[in-house]
DNA sequence: TAATATAAGTCAATAAAACTGACACATCTT
DNA sequence: AAGATGTGTCAGTTTTATTGACTTATATTA
C-alpha cells in the first residue's frame, strides 16, 4: 500500500530534522543555570555528558563525534583540567591514545546536570509507553548510525 | 511488574541526553560543505529550518525556540536578509510583529540544505517500521513539550 | 486619551566557541 | 630505520552569542 511508505516522504524527514534541532536545544538548555553556576559553558557541557556516558573515551572518539577540531577541544579539555573535574590516563594498549574520565568532582558535577535535565525527558516518558520509548532510541540511534 | 519501569530509570534518561546530542550533532554536521558554498555558518543554519518548516515565523517565537539573544538573532537575519533568502512581512492581526518567510532563493537554499541530510534519516527510517518512525516522532515531540 | 506593555531593532563592547595553519613529540607499525 | 598515528601546542582569526542601554512602533488597559 502506498500509505505505507508516507514516512519516508521528504516532509517527514524535514520534520524530524527540526524535531533533532528542538529536541537537542531544549534539553540543553535546561542546564543552563548550573552551568553558569560553575562558570562553565555549552562546551563543556557537550563533553562531560560524552565522557560520563562513555568512560575512558578517547580523544579522537570525542572529536569524531562533536565534530570539532582537536586545538577546540583541548582548550575545553585544559578548563575541565584546571577545575579538576576529569583525569586522562595513557591507554594501555596503545600508548599514544588518552582515556578520558571523570573525576569525584567530574561525578558530582555531572549529577547537577542530569538533575537539571532529567525531568523533561522523564516527563516525555511518562507519558509514553514502554514500546514508544524503546522505538524512539532504536530509530534515533540509527540516524547517529 | 518493576520490569515495566525500567525505561524510566536514571541510565536509560542519560543515554537519551547523549542521543538527542549526537543525533543533533551528526544530523547537522551534514550540512557543512553546503554551508560553506554560500558562506553561511550554523547559526543561519538553524534559523531557515524553522523558517522552511514555520513560514511566516515571528521573532520572538525563534529566539523562544532557538534560545538565543535578540541581538544574536539579528546578525544571523540580516545575513539572511543581504542574502535575499528571506523576506519579512508585517503581522495583519498585530502590527508589531514580523512575520519572516523565504524568499524564492531561500527556498532553493533550503533545498540544498535538505539533500544533504536527508539521507541519513531516510536510511534510519528505512531500516524501521512505520510504527517505529511514528513513536520516534512521537516522543521526541513530547520531549520538546 | 494617557499610561503602560509588548515586539522588534540597534549600537557598542565583550566573551565564548570554533576555525586555520604550522609545528612538536611520543608511540606504534612496517 | 622510516613512516604513520594520536595527541598537544602556539598564534591568529572568524563565528556565534552575550550584556546593557536605548529607540521605535503598535497594542492594551486604566
Amino acid at each position: 500500500m502506498l500509505k505505507d511508505f508516507l514516512y519516508l516522504k521528504e516532509k517527514n524527514l524535514k520534520d524530524v530534522i527540526e524535531l533533532l534541532l528542538r529536541g537537542y536545544t531544549s534539553t540543553f538548555y535546561d542546564a543552563e543555570q548550573t552551568l553558569k553556576r560553575n562558570t562553565l559553558g555549552k562546551a563543556h557541557h557537550r563533553l562531560v555528558i560524552l565522557i560520563d556516558n562513555n568512560p575512558g573515551i578517547k580523544v579522537t572518539e570525542v572529536l569524531n563525534i562533536l565534530k570539532i577540531t582537536k586545538q577546540s577541544l583541548n582548550r575545553v579539555l585544559q578548563d575541565l583540567i584546571k577545575k579538576d573535574l576529569i583525569t586522562q590516563k595513557k591507554a594501555a594498549k596503545d600508548g599514544r591514545e588518552k582515556e578520558i574520565y571523570l573525576s569525584e568532582k567530574g561525578v558530582e558535577f555531572c549529577n547537577n546536570l542530569f538533575n537539571s535535565q532529567k525531568n523533561r525527558i522523564l516527563n516525555a516518558f511518562k507519558k509514553s509507553s514502554p514500546d514508544e520509548v524503546l522505538y524512539f532510541k532504536n530509530v534515533l540511534k540509527r540516524i547517529i548510525g
